[in-house]
RNA sequence: UCCGGCAUAGCUCAGUCGGUAGAGCAAGCGGCUGUUAACCGCUAGGUCACUGGUUCGAGUCCAGUUGCCGGAGCCA
């Protein structure tokens, strides 16, 4: 049987085809309007774009009683007719269907979980297998992956080569909070050792395996080859975090740039960061003005903003006396030496600089083993970039690369120096300055959407107690 | 993990001093209408998170448990 083609709904409403082109169009319900004129208005949405169209299905087809009459949000179905410029206001195009076949019904209306209507975010969560097919969460997954690809062609156009790293690790060495365990060993009856620790030397990869928390040090070897590498994966931290701003599982991106320093590092997040908010910008105006009206009324400029403004850099001790000069009576007193608390960053980013703000060259004695040392002998090479609302979205340093210095900080702080033996070679053979940062990417979507909950802009949400679907 | 809050109809909430439950939305039916967060009327819908306690009587007071939300810490 010859069908018309079914362009999705962007294509049709963004004037792809002429008016009255024959058109199918799939997708399912929003809303039924009953017109005792003779016909019923469905909006049919398929998530192609924002807006979904409007069929007019006339009261003369066969099955306008039997099915059409009872059609209710959630229903799929497969329309076919005419595409013509709309009589009513509110669209342009809609389409006069000649037919409309139920591909599945909602069985019971009333209990279905996406009714149209106003729903929380707790809701929406507890429905995550159905929550993509609202106007909120479906906005949410087209700015995601247009940050996603916003991403590859940005580091791609740099001229940087994207690394997969890998998920298991057997390192013990990256060192940036709780792993998860990695194990085919029968939990009811662990294997010991004489001493009557577990014996992991008969687990699948003959030693202790972990989910990757960093992708950093792997592809720290390939930028000392490639000179330009990125990792974009999932990474996974077991701290016990409930907040709005953490995950279990999240997305990292993770840039590591060779012969470079913190400032190219800070430049090259600077140019990221821009490049991502543009790109929504410029492809997402549907969905962005849908969070500008409903979600955070601020978020178009404070996008157009960013993306025309230069970053504020600040180097810590310069913020610190900022704060301590600010007269605000912090929960947390500020001095030289402490780390910044979130109402510090706060009070940086929504009062001082109103916008985003690079923190540099932090005191050593806070920050991670790699960091460069910085002359003074008190601070390394890190920054942090915050952002309002979101608070830290990037971290990164200048990376030691003299031999002597790495392995002085890895004995001060008490690590294991043989774990680290593929590392350190990365600092005997042909060492170079080199630099990098890491991206969480599901707070750039928060920021970027002007959500509030990181567990609202990730499909399926990992976190404490929390696992389903 | 710590601090605070919350849990009542499919959803969002109200429920006074302790006396066996109410609204809006959604849903169903009817009316009206080239409608569009449609509108108007009617109808149906409840193990008040769970366990125990106080009381003649508990949605309400007390204790515990579970879950969730917000903040903090950890960080991206």
């Amino acid at each position: 049987m010859t069908q018309p083609k079914a362009p999705s709904v962007r294509a049709l409403l963004s004037g792809a085809l002429p008016v009255d082109s024959a058109v199918a169009v799939q997708g399912w319900i929003r809303t039924r309007r009953d017109s005792k004129a003779g016909m019923s208005f469905l909006a049919v949405h398929d998530g192609s774009c924002f807006a979904p169209i409007q069929v007019v299905a006339p009261a003369a087809l066969d099955n306008y009683l039997s099915e059409v009459s009872r059609l209710s949000a959630g229903c799929a179905v497969r329309c076919t007719g005419k595409l013509v410029a709309s009589q009513g206001k509110g669209q342009s195009l809609e389409i006069v269907a000649d037919s409309v076949i139920v591909l599945g019904w909602v069985e019971d209306p009333e209990t279905y979980p996406m009714a149209p209507k106003k729903h929380t975010l707790e809701h929406l969560r507890e429905h995550a297998h159905l929550r993509a097919r609202t106007n909120l969460i479906g906005a949410v997954t087209r700015v995601r992956d247009t940050l996603a690809q916003a991403t590859h062609r940005f580091f791609s156009g740099e001229g940087f080569s994207w690394i997969h790293t890998p998920i298991i690790t057997a390192s013990d060495a990256e060192g940036a909070g709780q792993m998860f365990r990695v194990s085919t060993l029968d939990m009811a009856n662990l294997p010991r050792t004489p001493d009557g620790k577990v014996d992991f030397s008969q687990d699948f990869f003959g030693r202790e395996a972990h989910l990757t928390v960093s992708g950093q040090l792997n592809v720290e070897t390939y930028c000392m080859a490639l000179s330009k590498v990125y990792t974009f994966g999932p990474t996974f931290r077991a701290e016990n975090s409930n907040t709005r701003r953490h995950l279990a599982e999240f997305w990292m991106i993770e840039p590591e740039l060779a012969f470079a320093d913190l400032d190219d590092d800070a430049d090259l997040a600077e140019r990221y960061l821009k490049a991502l908010f543009t790109a929504a910008l410029e492809q997402r105006g549907d969905d962005l003005a849908f969070f500008a009206e409903h979600v955070d009324k601020g978020l178009l400029p404070r996008l157009e903003g960013l993306v025309r403004s230069e970053f504020t850099r600040l180097d810590y001790t310069e913020a610190v006396r900022i704060l301590e000069k600010s007269g605000k009576s912090f929960e947390f007193p500020v001095r030289w030496g402490i780390d910044l608390q979130s109402e510090h960053e706060r009070y940086l980013t929504d009062e001082v600089v109103k916008g985003p703000v690079v923190v540099m060259n932090y005191p050593k004695d806070i920050k991670a083993f790699y960091m460069r040392q910085n002359d003074d002998g008190k601070t390394v090479a890190a920054m942090d970039v915050l952002a309002p609302g979101v608070g830290e979205i990037i971290g990164g340093s200048q990376r030691e690369e003299r031999l002597d210095r790495l392995d002085a900080r890895i004995a001060e702080l008490g690590l294991h120096g043989p774990d680290y033996w593929w590392y350190r070679d990365l600092r005997r053979y042909g060492t170079v300055p080199h630099a990098g940062f890491g991206l969480g990417f599901e707070r750039a979507v928060l920021y970027c959407t002007g959500m509030e909950n990181i567990r609202d802009v990730i499909p399926f949400p990992r976190a404490p107690r929390q696992a389903d679907f």
